[in-house]
DNA sequence: TCAATTCAATCGATCGATTGATTAATTTTG
DNA sequence: CAAAATTAATCAATCGATCGATTGAATTGA
């Protein structure tokens, strides 16, 4: 029963609130009572309210370009390489669901432009990877000539659409993403589209 | 140079304001300044901030649906219907990128439950539609089987996030979807995508 | 004249941030 | 080793600013 430090309480505390109210919506004294900790804990250890924000980005962008990276270098077949991005972007994805909407809504924002650079440089890096991979399997004919960026665009906003409003995927079926089970069977369903949907689309025709 | 009335010009400056900084991000004195209203004129004609809100969004909201209706009773190939949707969904966010911004944020917040509500209920209407086509579709053997609700995710989703981050697709290119006639090119491209894709994968093989 | 508008002034509440004091932990020194 | 000095961590209290909302008086137009 080891209870974490404050530092670590304090983001913890702020990346749910964030999460379920947003950056404005949150409060440093909601901070301050979720986490135990005293307001003035906050600056101490992160400067601002802001200060908070960026670490907790911070630490969940940390390991999601070297994941992608060691895809890229792999000596499969690009469709292969395309379909184990989609896997890992969805897990990753939908494995915190509030958290991204949390990353979505600042992005979309713009009002704070550090952590927006931020964002936007690790979504940069990203979108460079599958734009490569899909380059590289047109080059070689294993796919067709499509609108690269715009096939980008096409999966992230799939899973971005599947996490942003499960209910309107789900409705209607026992499926229920607050228990892990039901969770992991809407990830794999997401995961089985976007395989099916880009094979069909990049194959090309004899 | 009819000037507007003071309830009208404080709904454009609401809209304005709230899709650039958000709705908490906006304060009503900001409102007030930027519409040339007194601060008590939002209350007056509007009860309260959430008052403004709500009016800006029931604008936007009203004759979407009616259009969506419009198609589904046209007399013509499933195909034809479904490229009809995505082309009117496509002009109609692609026209106001700034408000659809806004009214995917406050659906991912959640916070405030009425128009949560009335923007959930807007959106499951048009799925509603759109499903019906693909269902109809799928019957009548011009649609191959697929996941139909994924597949209005992906339609969906690539809209949004050519929507939310048209730098990141068009960069690299002279894009810039400042300039009118720069967003009509990006808009009639997300089109051409998204007829290619969905044609393509909604093809029955013979 | 009278109801509909408009306004300056102000309400209590809450915001993010800071202060100075206090305690806990660590390092330095004799 | 133990006392002293230093640093890190925590706290209650409070700062000025701003929040959304309200008041009551002034102004307008029919």
């Amino acid at each position: 029963m080891e209870k974490p430090d404050k530092r670590t309480s304090i983001l913890i505390a702020a990346q749910n609130l964030f999460s379920e109210m947003g950056y404005e919506g949150t409060s440093t004294r909601q901070i301050a009572k979720e986490s135990g900790a005293n307001m003035s804990m906050i600056n101490y250890y992160f400067g601002s309210k802001e200060g908070v924000f960026l670490e907790v980005i911070n630490e969940r962008i940390k390991g999601f370009k070297a994941q992608l990276d060691s895809i890229q270098e792999d000596r499969i077949l690009p469709l292969e390489k395309l379909v184990k991005v989609i896997e890992g972007y969805t897990q990753r994805i939908m494995s915190d669901i509030p958290l991204h909407k949390m990353m979505l809504r600042e992005i979309s924002l713009a009002q704070r432009p550090e952590m927006c650079l931020k964002l936007k440089d690790a979504m940069s890096g990203n979108m460079q990877v599958i734009e490569n991979i899909i380059e590289n399997g047109i080059a070689e004919g294993a796919f067709k000539p499509i609108d690269i960026r715009m096939l980008i665009a096409t999966i992230m906003g799939t899973i971005t659409s599947v996490a942003t409003m499960p209910s309107k995927i789900t409705e209607g079926s026992i499926l229920d993403i607050n228990i892990p089970k039901d969770k992991e069977i809407l990830t794999d369903r997401l995961i089985a589209h976007l395989k099916d949907l880009v094979t069909t689309y990049l194959t090309p025709q004899k």
